[in-house]
Order: C-alpha cells, then sequence, then structure tokens
DNA sequence: CTCGAAATTTACAGCGCTGGAATTTGCTTG
DNA sequence: CAAGCAAATTCCAGCGCTGTAAATTTCGAG
C-alpha cells in the first residue's frame, strides 16, 4: 500500500536518490529535473515512508517526554512547551507516563526495545537522579527539576529552594507569621517537595521564625482531593495558620476548598501560595498567587541540550538554572 | 551502536530467524534452544530494534490522537484513557495537537509523511466529519465526539442532545425557570457547542420556557478566563439567571469566579452544572454537578474500533454511543 | 575544439528485521 | 528398520530509504 521512492522514480525517468534528493532538498539538483520529479511526486501523492528513512538513517526523530501524569496541569502545560520547542528542532514528542511509581520509572529508562526514541526528556518523581544517570543505556537524557547534586547528566530545572524562600518571604512581608506548608507527601518526599520544604524553612529561620512541625499538612495521595483532606484534617485538629505556602497550585485550589468549608478567609484570615502558575489558578476564586517558572526557557534548553547529545555532543553532564516570577495575586496579595 | 539479532544469533549458535523466533514467543521453539538464545540475549543486552521490526511488518504499533489542546483537562484525561486501552493492545500513542485550528486540523489528516502511524483517533473542533472523510488518505481514522451524521467513517460520543437535555432538567426541577447557557464560542460554533445547545433549548421547551437569547452567555475564547469574561459581561450588562448550563467544567469554573465576584452565591442564586466530570469539578468551591462520560469505556471501544480498521477490516463506518451520567454535586444539588 | 573542474546523477550496498518456503531433525509406527 | 509426519530451524528475499563513491554530464577557459 503505498507509492514508493521507486514509483516516483521510474515516473519521472529519473533514479531512486535523485528523488530522494529532491524531497530531501539536497542542493546540487538541477531545476529542471527538481521540478520533474516534483510533478511526478505530486502526481503520484508519495510521501515518503518514515519507517524507511529512519531505518536508514538510525534517526527516528522522536524524543520521549516522560513524567508521572498528563492530567496534572503542570505536566500538560510542561508537554505543550516542550512540543513546540521540539517541533522547531524537527522532532515529535512522545509521552510517556510513569503515574509516579518506580516501576513505571525504571521502565521508561530500561525500556525493552530500542529506536523509538532519539533521546528522552525525564521529570522524575521518585527515582534519584543517581540512580538514573547510573541505569543509563546508550539513549541520551536530560533530567527536568529534581536534586541540586551535580550529576554525569543534563540537567534543567529552577531554583526550587530559592523561589520557595521567595515564597514564604512574601507572606512574611504580608504580616503573617503562623506560615504552614501543605501538599507534600505524606510518605517518602520528593526531591521536589524536600528542595521546597527547605526554602520554606529556611525563609523562616531568616527572619527568626522557629518552624513548626505541626503547620506541615501533608498530602495522603498528590492531588487537589488530597490537599482538601490533608489540610482539613489538620484545621480539624486544632492547627492555626495566617500564611499556606502550598506545593503546588493544585495542592493550593484543595487548601482553598478546605479552608472556605471551615470559615476561613481567604487571603484575609489565610494568605495561600501555589506553585506552577498553571493556567486555573488565574480563574479561581481567589485567585492564586504563585511561583510562575519560565516554562517555554525551560523546555527549551532541555530539548537543546538533549538534541545536541542525540548529535553527538558528549561532555560532562550540565546543569542549568532557569528564571521563576512570584505571581502576586489574590490569594496573597 | 547496538546489539543486532545477527550478534545474537552467532553467540547462540543459531539463526537470526530463530533468535526473532524467541524474541517475539513464537511457539514452535524448542525449549533448549529458548534458553540458550534467552541467555545470549541477556548477555549482550540485546533489545529489538524497533525500526527494522516496523519496515518489515509494516506496523509501528502508533495510534495518533489528535485534538486541540492537551492543556484542556479533559483532553489530557481523555489522552489518559486512550493511552490505557491502546496499551491494553499493544499499541503505543503519539499525540497531535491541533491547537483547535482548521489548519492544524488540517496538517493532521494530511501530515505529509506516511508510516509514521497506524491509525488515527480524531476529536476535531473546527473540521466537519464531513471533511475529514473526504479528506482521508489511506490511514484508518476514528472519530470522537462531533456530529450525529452517519458518515463512512467510525465514531464514537457520548449523546450530547440527551446529556445537555438532562442537565437542564435537572436545573429544572430544581425550580429553576431563567437558565441560561454560557461557554459556547461567541464565532463560529463548534458541533459540541450546537448539539449541547440544542439539549438544552429542547429541554426547556418541553417544560414550556421560552428560551431567550438574552441568556446565552458565550465565550471569546473557549478557557476558563474566556468564561469568566463571557459571564461577567453579560451579569454586568444586566442578565439575569437562576441556572446555568456551561459548556464544560472550565467554563463553570469561569463561571463560578464571574458570579461570585458580583456577589451571586452558587447554588442558591444560582445553580450550575458543567461537562466533562475533569477531577477539578469535585474541587472547587462549591464543587460542580457535571456530565459524567464514560472515558474509559469511550476510549476502550474507539481504540478497538480502529485496531480493527488497522487489521484490515473496511466495513462501514460505525457509529456508537457510549453512557454518560449526570454527577449532582453543590453547584445544583 | 579540447580538456579539466564542477555540477549532477546514478549504482550499490546496506540499515535490522520478518514472512514464507525450504530444509533438517526427531519421533512414531507398521 | 524404513517410511511417514510433525516439529524445529534455516534460507532468502525484501520492507523503503539513504550514504558513499563512482559515473556521467555540463560548462567555461584556453
Amino acid at each position: 500500500m503505498g507509492v514508493r521512492l521507486q514509483d516516483v522514480a521510474d515516473l519521472a525517468g529519473v533514479s531512486m536518490k535523485t528523488v530522494s534528493n529532491v524531497v530531501r532538498n539536497y542542493e546540487h539538483v538541477s531545476p529542471a529535473t527538481r521540478e520533474r520529479v516534483q510533478e511526478a511526486i505530486a502526481e503520484l501523492g508519495y510521501r515518503p515512508n518514515l519507517m524507511g528513512r529512519r531505518l536508514a538513517t538510525g534517526r527516528t526523530g522522536l524524543l520521549a517526554l516522560a513524567f508521572s501524569n498528563v492530567t496534572v496541569p503542570y505536566f500538560a502545560e510542561l508537554s505543550r512547551a516542550v512540543s513546540a520547542a521540539a517541533g522547531a528542532l524537527g522532532y515529535r514528542v512522545l509521552l510517556e507516563e510513569t503515574d509516579g511509581t518506580l516501576a513505571g520509572e525504571r521502565a521508561v529508562i530500561a525500556s525493552s526495545e530500542a529506536g523509538m526514541v532519539d533521546g528522552i526528556l525525564f521529570q522524575p518523581s521518585m527515582m534519584s537522579s543517581m540512580e538514573i544517570s547510573r541505569h543509563r543505556g546508550d539513549l541520551p537524557i536530560v533530567i527536568l527539576g529534581e536534586g541540586a547534586a551535580p550529576l554525569p547528566v543534563d540537567r534543567v530545572m529552577i531554583d526550587n529552594v530559592a523561589a520557595a524562600r521567595d515564597a514564604t518571604k512574601h507572606l512574611i512581608a504580608l504580616g503573617r507569621s503562623r506560615i504552614g506548608f501543605a501538599g507534600h507527601e505524606s510518605g517518602e518526599l520528593s526531591a521536589t517537595s524536600i528542595q521546597r520544604m527547605m526554602g520554606y524553612q529556611q525563609a523562616l529561620e531568616e527572619h527568626g521564625i522557629l518552624p513548626d512541625p505541626h503547620l506541615l499538612f501533608p498530602s495522603a495521595e498528590i492531588s487537589p482531593s488530597g490537599a482538601v483532606q490533608g489540610v482539613g484534617a489538620a484545621l480539624d485538629a486544632g492547627a492555626r495558620v495566617d500564611g499556606l505556602v502550598c506545593r503546588d497550585d493544585l495542592a493550593a485550589i484543595g487548601a482553598l476548598r478546605a479552608l472556605h468549608e471551615r470559615g476561613f478567609r481567604v487571603p484575609e484570615d489565610v494568605a495561600v501560595t501555589g506553585w506552577d502558575n498553571i493556567e486555573l489558578s488565574r480563574v479561581t476564586f481567589p485567585s492564586i498567587t504563585t511561583i510562575a517558572p519560565d516554562l517555554d526557557r525551560l523546555a527549551q534548553r532541555a530539548v537543546e541540550m538533549l538534541v545536541e547529545r542525540v548529535g553527538g555532543f558528549t561532555g560532562v553532564g550540565r546543569h542549568e538554572l532557569v528564571d521563576y516570577e512570584l505571581l502576586v495575586r489574590e490569594s496573597a496579595p
């Protein structure tokens, strides 16, 4: 099924290779020949078969983007940004969901089939980048987010610690002093949560506030509902805060509901900050003050670095930070 | 770079084809040989090269899923459901975003390269299924959602008209009589919007309520912010409703904010329904009464039908309806 | 006109794998 | 013990395309 290069070549009366050259815009083809071939292509409706090309070149033109779950708005937005950046460089993106499980993440790294993608962009939830760099096969990998340790693999991230410090300081500047942290895992903490909590504690300490472990409100599940329950349970148990730094916008949305249900006003009684600047954080009531990473830049750098590796670059692991911004909105004005 | 089938064959002292048979679990391989080959595979760390396999078989094992934009939660959730259903049948899913533009959708259908995917699952926003079925090349397509006309291409959807009628009747049963519709396009309506508005109007008429064009609140942009503005502008212009059927949950979230900003209480003053049952609709305050399509079933049937076509089925276009449910929550109890 | 360099085009050998036919091996059975 | 048959394995010919190198044509200078 399908028109082959040879068919076009026959019709145009040239060799297969010349047709190939025309298709790929090789420069040394005479205008006359080029036109004749193009007519033949149009007449036959020829479209190059990618599998053939890829077998021959060894490149697939596909990059994998692995993270836990597209239904997390941050990841959906990341996915768009990465697709755009990859598209600009002639690559397409294959999403790989890991469900945030260790098994899922290992499966991505160890994928039993080769040749599907040219490289992987990986935002790990559970695996340490240590393990990733060890487990790595021959496929280039760039890590998104995650820890700060220098490792033999490229990484792009924002400075989570500094950003968390900024968010917390913003609440302190608002005159809040009983500031909680919400939305982190109740079990083993992800690297992301660890860094954000670290920044939160640093800010408190810098301002002479003693971090109070009773003001940490973990979620049994990293989801808005998880935060509703986590924050709700803590409030019901008598915890009182006037500021709340949330691990991400979804946790903030959950916190908003939990607070609202119990009659606390945001921001009057409790000021709340989120993280990620997902589209919805502008539309909730109140809208959410949040850390907005420069997602486009993050995606662009990550793709660029990965493409360099695909192209053969084998230097040491690079570690780049990307800008972020604290977007002040209604929940912590 | 890479261990080849031949390398494994050499090490195990068998032919390439036997190794291939082992890799693919062909039944007629003696246990002894199988084991020897498997040892060789393990020792060499062999992983089959997909491009080679695919060139040989003509199948890529990839299905495209095309829709406007992953950052729309409904599509993200659809994407998960489709990935799961496809995975169960041995396929993986490549996302194609069209940005909801005609050009984007045409690009998906007319993709200039062949052989990338075996088939397409397509949820159109702008293209009519008429045009899709005409434009179709040799690639099997299954349409998700969209119009009701019987066409020579498979389609799976929920009964949008009936569901909209149910949502509207629910508001009527709550004693509401000035019921508006919000969140549809302010320009050309999508097929989806048309059907949902149709159901809304039918329900009103069935109950002797004359549909009032002043109670239609379109959004300049299909997004929560679009709905905030659309509904907000209408309210500011003096429109008064006691019930609001929203085209989707994001519009409902936007409507919630627009109403809240102006001091209307939900559901006391205005009862609101959404559509899609996105995860967040459970967590907003108030949580949103919504139409919940059976997404898993939808995805499963769509993938099954597409895989049948990939397998060679060429019968007439089938048209399947999938169940939905009205989930009653706080916004319209 | 002739010659060499540059421009254009072609031949050919795979890329790594699989389908199907052909061959060999291993058992049964009369 | 040979024939007969099924199971196991191998051979071979591509799938559609591209890289390399070699062949051919073109063109301007002398």
